[in-house]
DNA sequence: CGGATGTCAGCGTCACTGAGATGG
DNA sequence: CCCATCTCAGTGACGCTGACATCC
């Protein structure tokens, strides 16, 4: 998997069920290159992808119970490498860190 | 320009006429990216490149004046945009921020 | 011999562009 | 008609791998 998936994946179980064009803004991501990511999430099984019948134009796209899954286990082994980035500052100048990098621009 | 060719200028720069393999150690890049780089540079005039007479492997590319003409030219544009990168940040907070970054491992 | 150096071809990821078809 | 959405093909930058010939 790749950084896409989890992005993705992400922004799935934050907004839930959405349009590609909605996913793509909320992750940050081209709409060329959600399509190609969500081809992959759905062969995996990890994500569900519907024609709105509200709108023939937009696909709906769900993450489906596998799909939380994944995300939970990426959540954790994120959290492991974050931990290991990080381990030269203190609990405090991460802090410091992640706050300043947030306030540079919602993200990261 | 890429930030390759950046990169390789200012390592030059600093340390002076250097095989690419040092090149490449001072300035974190791989040794195949930087022969493609060199060939650029000195396509450009802005490098140079001659086989060292004392270790004949190796190559010694030394920065010309051009080279060191362009480099600032590239020093200001990087400072110009540093500031509109950081301007969220107040000066307190730019100068901690480079202090955390630069604490998490020589770089940046 | 082992190890370093430079060169070359190729791959994967991220990010983006342009074009086209379909539908609101 | 205009505009949004999705898809597809292609490009560029960065980082890396493997292989090869050359030379210390």
């Amino acid at each position: 998997m790749r950084g896409y998936h989890f992005r993705v994946l992400a922004a799935l179980d934050q907004d839930g069920p959405s349009s590609q064009a909605a996913i793509g803004h909320i992750a940050g991501m081209d709409r060329s290159d959600v399509t190609a990511t969500i081809d992959n999430l759905a062969s995996w099984g990890l994500v569900t992808r519907v024609l709105d019948p509200a709108d023939r134009r937009r696909n709906v796209v769900s993450i489906t119970d596998a799909g939380v899954a994944r995300l939970k286990e990426l959540d954790a082994t994120l959290a492991r490498v974050q931990d290991a980035v990080l381990q030269p500052l203190t609990a405090q100048e991460r802090a410091t860190l992640l706050q300043l990098l947030a306030k540079l621009g919602r993200g990261f």
